[in-house]
RNA sequence: GGGAUCGUAGCUCAGUCGGUCAGAGCGCCUGACUGUGGCUCAGGAGGUCGUGGGUUCGAGUCCCAUCGGUCCCCCCA
C-alpha cells in the first residue's frame, strides 16, 4: 500500500504497544516528583520567539539553526525547543516571586528541534523535567542531582551503568577572565582546531572545550579551577562534599560546558553506557542564576534538569530493567445468536460500573471468532450469554486460564469477578 | 549542513551467475468442532518486488535518478 501521509521525519506515533511504556514512566516520575515536594506546571508549546533567542541565546545551535519558527502577522512564534524558558516566563508572569520562597516546579513536555534525526534523537522529542527557583545554596544543587540519580536508579537502572558528570562554569564575575583565557588558547592553536571551533572562538569559546573533533587539542586548554571566584569555588567545593555525604558517585569533567547560554555554576550531565548509540545524554542541566533576572525578573538563583523520556525508555530496554506488561482485561461477553448481542452489550456496561475493564465483539462475529477475541484479549473470564442463559437471566462465566464454568444469575456477575480477581 | 546503509505481503525476511522469482514463517479470516478460545490439521485473503527511467530477447536481481526508512558526524534530551 502507497502510503499518501506519513508522519513527518523525526516524528513519531506512540503505538499501544507502546504507550502502556510511557504511562508507566510518566506516572514513575510524577510520583519521585511529589517525594520531592515539586508541583506540576504546564506551559504552552509556541511561545514567542524571542523567549528563547534571548535565554537559551542567538549563538547556541538550538536557536541560530534548530528552533521552529514561524511567522503570524506581527508576532514571530517558536515551538519550544526546551522547557526551562518557559518555566520562568510563567514563574514571571504569575507573578511566583511575589509569593517568596524556593519554588519546585515539574513538567513533562514535547519538545522540537530541526535536527537531522538518529538514534535518541529526534525532530519531536519528550521531556521531564524539574526546575527548582529561588534557591542560592548548594544544598539544591545536591538535593536535585541525588533526586535524578534516585530516579533512574527507582526504575531499575544500576549504578554501574550509569555516569553523572559534573563541572561548574563559574558566573559573570570570574567567568570573563576564564573564557578569555580559553580563547587566548584557542588562539594559539588556532590552525589545529576544526573550522566550527575557530569560528566559535570568537562568539562563544568555550564551547571548543566539548567538541569532539579538537578534544586533542583542547584536552591541554586550562582548566576552569584557578579563574573561580571565591563564591563559585566555595559552592562547588560544598556540593561535592554534599554528593559525598549523600553517597551519589560523579566524575569531574572539566570540559562540560553546555549547549544553552544561561548555564551559571554548576552543569551537569548523566550518561547511559548502553542502549542509546551516539547520543547518550540521557539527561542534561545544571543552574542558570542569571536567568530570571535575564527575563525581566528580580535576581533569583535557580536551577533544573531535563530528562530524555525516549531516551529513558531506549536505556530501560536496552538494560533490559523490568517493564510492566500492558494491563489485560478483566472479562470479555461473548454473545451466542443474536438475541444475546444486546444482553451482552448490556452487561458489559454493568461490569464497567464496577470498575471492571470489559470488551465485547462490535462486528456481530460468530460464537468462535469472539471465542477467540476472548482468547487474544488476555481476559481472565469470558462471560457466555446464549438461549439458556437469556431465559434463567444467568451468566455462564468461564475461566480461561483453568477452562472452569461456572453460572450464576446476572445481577451477580460483578461481584463474583471482582471477588476473583 | 555532510556521510553511510537499507527499501520484496500487516510484521520478520528468503530470493544463488539477470531466464516459473512472485516465496516462507508469524499474524489475519474460514472450516474440521452448526452454544465455547488457546494446540493440531485443511483451506483462504493479502504484494504493479518504494517510485521513474535505462541496459537486455528477458530485471526483484544490473545502471542512473528520485522518494522514504535507519544509523553516523555535528550538536544535544
Amino acid at each position: 500500500m502507497e502510503l499518501k501521509y506519513r508522519a513527518l521525519e523525526g516524528m513519531h506515533d506512540v503505538l499501544p504497544e507502546q504507550s502502556h511504556l510511557w504511562q508507566y514512566v510518566e506516572s514513575r516520575w510524577r510520583e519521585h516528583c511529589r517525594r520531592y515536594g515539586y508541583r506540576e506546571i504546564r506551559t504552552p508549546i509556541l511561545e514567542t520567539a524571542e523567549l528563547f533567542e534571548r535565554s537559551v541565546g542567538e549563538t547556541s545551535d538550538i536557536v541560530s539553526k534548530e528552533m521552529y519558527v514561524f511567522q503570524r502577522g506581527e508576532e514571530r512564534y517558536a515551538m519550544k525547543p526546551e522547557g526551562t524558558a518557559p518555566v520562568v516566563r510563567a514563574y514571571l508572569e504569575h507573578g511566583l516571586y511575589g509569593a517568596g520562597g524556593v519554588h519546585k516546579l515539574y513538567y513533562i513536555t514535547p519538545f522540537f528541534r530541526g535536527e537531522r534525526p538518529q538514534r535518541g534523537r529526534y525532530r519531536q522529542a519528550h521531556q521531564f523535567g524539574a526546575e527548582i527557583i529561588g534557591a542560592a545554596h548548594p544544598l539544591a544543587d545536591a538535593e536535585l542531582l541525588a533526586m535524578v540519580m534516585d530516579f533512574f536508579l527507582t526504575l531499575g537502572l544500576t549504578p554501574d551503568t550509569l555516569e553523572l558528570r559534573l563541572n561548574t562554569i563559574g558566573c559573570p564575575e570570574c567567568r570573563p577572565a576564564y573564557r578569555e583565557a580559553v580563547r587566548n588558547f584557542g588562539r594559539e592553536n588556532y590552525t589545529q582546531l576544526c573550522k566550527n571551533c575557530q569560528a566559535r572562538l570568537e562568539r562563544n569559546p568555550l564551547r571548543i572545550l566539548d567538541c569532539k573533533e579538537c578534544a586533542d587539542i583542547t584536552h591541554s586548554a586550562p582548566p576552569i579551577d584557578p579563574y573561580l571566584c571565591d563564591a563559585c569555588r566555595t559552592h562547588f567545593e560544598n556540593l561535592q562534599n554534599l554528593l559525598k555525604t549523600l553517597e551519589v558517585t560523579y566524575v569531574r569533567d572539566v570540559r562540560l560546558v553546555r549547549g544553552l547560554d544561561y548555564y551559571t555554576r554548576t552543569t551537569f550531565e548523566v550518561i547511559a553506557e548502553q542502549g542509546l548509540g551516539a547520543q547518550n545524554a540521557l539527561c542534561g542541566g545544571g543552574r542558570y542564576d542569571g536567568l530570571v533576572a535575564e527575563l525581566g525578573g528580580p535576581p533569583t538563583p535557580a536551577l533544573g534538569v531535563g530528562i530524555g523520556v525516549e531516551r529513558t525508555l531506549l536505556t530501560l530496554q536496552a538494560m533490559q530493567a523490568p517493564l510492566p506488561e500492558p494491563r489485560p482485561i478483566d472479562a470479555y461477553v461473548v454473545a451466542f445468536g443474536e438475541a444475546a448481542r444486546p444482553v451482552a452489550l448490556k452487561l458489559a456496561q454493568q461490569l464497567r460500573a464496577a470498575q471492571l475493564a470489559a470488551e465485547l465483539d462490535l462486528e456481530a462475529r460468530s460464537p468462535k471468532a469472539q471465542m477467540r477475541l476472548a482468547n487474544r484479549t488476555g481476559a481472565r473470564y469470558a462471560i457466555l450469554i446464549g438461549d439458556a442463559e437469556l431465559q434463567q437471566q444467568t451468566a455462564t462465566i468461564k475461566d480461561l486460564q483453568t477452562h472452569e464454568q461456572t453460572v450464576l444469575s446476572q445481577a451477580e456477575l460483578s461481584e463474583w469477578i471482582k471477588n476473583r480477581l
